[in-house]
DNA sequence: AAGCTTATGTTGACGCTGTCAAGATATCAA
DNA sequence: TTGATATCTTGACAGCGTCAACATAAGCTT
């Protein structure tokens, strides 16, 4: 159900232009992602890796931010297609539903955590640094959850009482948290996760 | 309740031997990560402003990852002493004590956003980076969590079903994760704390 | 086909970073 | 007083993001 991995990009043609540098480029910074981490992905490697000169980039992307927004752009469509498998199999009763829900956000957080920090990490966020791109997707992704957070208390799964919003960003909250938790190996580690994931939804339904 | 600054540090005696350069250090490492954040803080800016060569730091901290410790370190001993004031308020029912604990933790990490990303981000503790002294009271802090939620259980403000570790993973992992949204400002911003806050409680308890 | 524009690639350079090596100076113990 | 040790200095290096200037290819107009 996950998909980092795009088909292989094409080869040149000439030597001196590349062709298709720019998803060249997203792929294999993807791939420089996994190994090293955000810290670990520069522009200079990246180039060396693709076998481009180091400011060839810069052609494709106005500076790191934008390579890097493009990156999380990616994590974000592919995350709503999984998020939008799951609301789709009818077949389970609600609560079987929002829990695999829940279990499959934690898990893709775990098995992309470098991809994770990107999507929802601050050296995008903090500094308002995102693209309108980028947020023409991790907006809706977030109102999907909302959307889905309200037919969820009109099922009477989770209490009407609560505010949709504030419901929508706490329980989005503690997902959110435990994945951090996760990926930055603080308190928890993958062997707790159906445990916690457990947990947190039988307090929420 | 919130105790960043500690008392200004000493002056120097002699010109060439400073005497306490590593308080003085750290303190000014507090100022300069709280104006520029974690990436804005470079050794160098540091002795700049401590008006000390490059490389003097090195002689109080092995790396730049000792220096982040010993300032998260700092970090976690001022939160313990605001958590222990709020749970020795013993006039307070158990709830409205619960409330006070979620709302403090929010705002000491909206107050302090960057020390707060110090303490629980994964620049120190992605790669195990994490010193000693660190861990000797970072650990304990989660523990002393651990130990109220027990008390919580048994006071019948938290369901007793659940497992206790468990339980504390959740709800700390709420804190994290809602922390994490506002500092990082996705999705929610310091206007809705009051809010968010009290929906959180009342789902717990 | 010729020529002009534009897209895309290159090398060189700058200032910033963390950190090591080697030398200078002060402090402290014998 | 002397020697060891702690502390602070300058010099140097590689890695980083990014700008400026230049080279080459592709594509459009005539």
């Amino acid at each position: 159900m996950s998909h980092q991995a795009e088909s292989e990009p094409k080869q040149n043609k000439s030597s001196y232009h590349h062709g298709d540098l720019r998803s060249t480029l997203l792929y294999a910074a993807n791939s420089l992602l996994k190994e090293m981490g955000i810290e670990g992905l520069s522009l200079r490697k990246l180039a060396d890796k693709v076998g481009v000169s180091r400011t060839a980039p810069y052609h494709h992307f106005k500076d790191k931010n934008q390579l890097l927004c493009a990156i999380a752009e990616q994590g974000f469509v592919h995350w709503q297609q999984d998020a939008e498998f799951i609301f789709n199999q009818d077949m389970l009763p609600p609560k079987e539903k929002y829990r695999q829900f829940f279990h499959g956000y934690i898990t893709y957080a775990a098995d992309n955590p470098e991809l994770y920090d990107l999507m929802f990490g601050r050296t995008i966020w903090k500094l308002n640094s995102a693209t309108n791109e980028l947020r023409s997707v991790a907006y809706p992704s977030f109102n999907y959850q909302v959307e889905m957070t309200k037919k969820w208390q009109l099922q009477g799964l989770m209490p009407r009482g609560e505010d949709t919003l504030r419901l929508s960003q706490v329980t989005w909250g503690t997902m959110h948290g435990i994945a951090r938790l996760l990926i930055d190996g603080i308190y928890a580690d993958r062997s707790h996760i159906d445990e916690m994931c457990d947990c947190a939804v039988n307090l929420f339904t």
